[in-house]
DNA sequence: ATGCAAATGTACCAACTGGTATTTTAATAT
DNA sequence: ATATTAAAATACCAGTTGGTACATTTGCAT
């Protein structure tokens, strides 16, 4: 065997990438067994070989997703040289989230895995909560070094702006998906763009 | 017969109320017939002779459950008389949420139904981008009132304003429901009562 | 009290659910 | 090239799904 992936590997990250959009879409009670026999032309025996059972399953591909996004965004907040700049980047990459490849289909797979999961699935809860207080921490983390790097006034109540903008976020998805309304994203993270502004010194 | 309601409109009801919180909490696809006779211990039958079908309940249930928390926000906001003390009651009645009983179980069914229709179920999305549409235009209603009246200054885009009140409360629950601290809630409402502060003379 | 209609229960359906034991096929190290 | 192992397909399972036709019971106006 090379240093190549294996071919379980293989498998199974093909899984991953043909189904992450029916998950994130359809949620977990909504996906069967079928709907990804069907979308991968494996069969189930195939599948239950490298996933211990369908909850694995919709588990790989919640981390597949939120890994999608947070490079996402990570790459963009790599490359912002301020820390105002870098926190804008939350007011601008959700701008193209549904015109982009490199965004799940389906939506926020935190927001949609943790309306299903909250009184249902322990295991998607507690990861949708993870990718939250993680969030919420490197939110806070830049929030924190730009007051010490003096860009922005001491003082701040770091909580209430990481969760405001989180909560923004989460719901201008929510409206402007099921309303059909992209723009009512943008016009909610215009909101999120001022909240940051209002950090400056 | 009476001018009551009859034995038919009876069990609908009965049959409203008692599923309310199963299907708020698992969904419409993770709801079964089976939850449904066993919640209400009719069967079948009488649930069909009731509702069309499964999809059927589902959408009168979403109804219910948004009346209720229709009825209680409308409630505080007639009682308040400025139109700040109106608006601010969105930064209020939400505090109590996973408390009081007079809020469905589950959370929010905007939230809910939104996230799990908006790919897969058009009559549930429909309804939920209906009330929507609807909460953003009495938000609207009361700062424009407000305005006329002379208690907010002029020149508020109040799509922006009422946008970000919504994604603020929903994405607030989210964050609340699926960490399990009510308190993040509390926080995200904080911001809300700031955002109305801000539309003062 | 009784007859009728409305409401509910019973019994059934085919299709599908998630899951598994076993066989077949494919990959790969030698 | 071949033996061995890993991966995938097949065939099956019992239980459940949403839904319906029909029988039975209930409420109720007369």
């Amino acid at each position: 065997m090379e240093n190549e992936l294996s071919k379980a590997e293989r498998t199974r990250q093909f899984i991953l990438e043909t189904t992450a959009g029916i998950f994130n879409k359809k949620g977990y009670a909504g996906t069967s067994l079928s709907d990804l026999t069907e979308a991968t032309g494996l069969t189930k025996g195939s599948i239950y070989g490298n996933f211990k059972n369908k909850e694995e399953v919709a588990a790989a591909v919640f981390d597949y997703n939120l890994d999608k996004v947070r490079k996402q965004v990570q790459q963009h907040i790599q490359k912002a040289t301020s820390y105002h700049d870098k926190l804008m980047v939350y007011a601008q990459v959700y701008h193209t989230f549904n015109k982009e490849k490199s965004f799940p289909v389906g939506g926020c797979p935190i927001l949609n895995t943790a309306v299903e999961a909250d009184d249902t699935n322990l295991i998607l809860k507690e990861r949708a909560a993870g990718a939250i207080v993680r969030w919420k921490r490197s939110i806070e983390n830049l929030i924190n070094s730009g007051i010490k790097a003096g860009e922005f006034r001491p003082g701040i109540d770091t909580n209430e702006i990481s969760l405001a903008m989180i909560a923004l976020i989460e719901g201008g998805i929510m409206i402007a998906k099921v309303t059909g309304h992209p723009s009512s994203l943008d016009t909610v993270l215009k909101t999120v763009g001022e909240l940051v502004s209002g950090l400056k010194q």
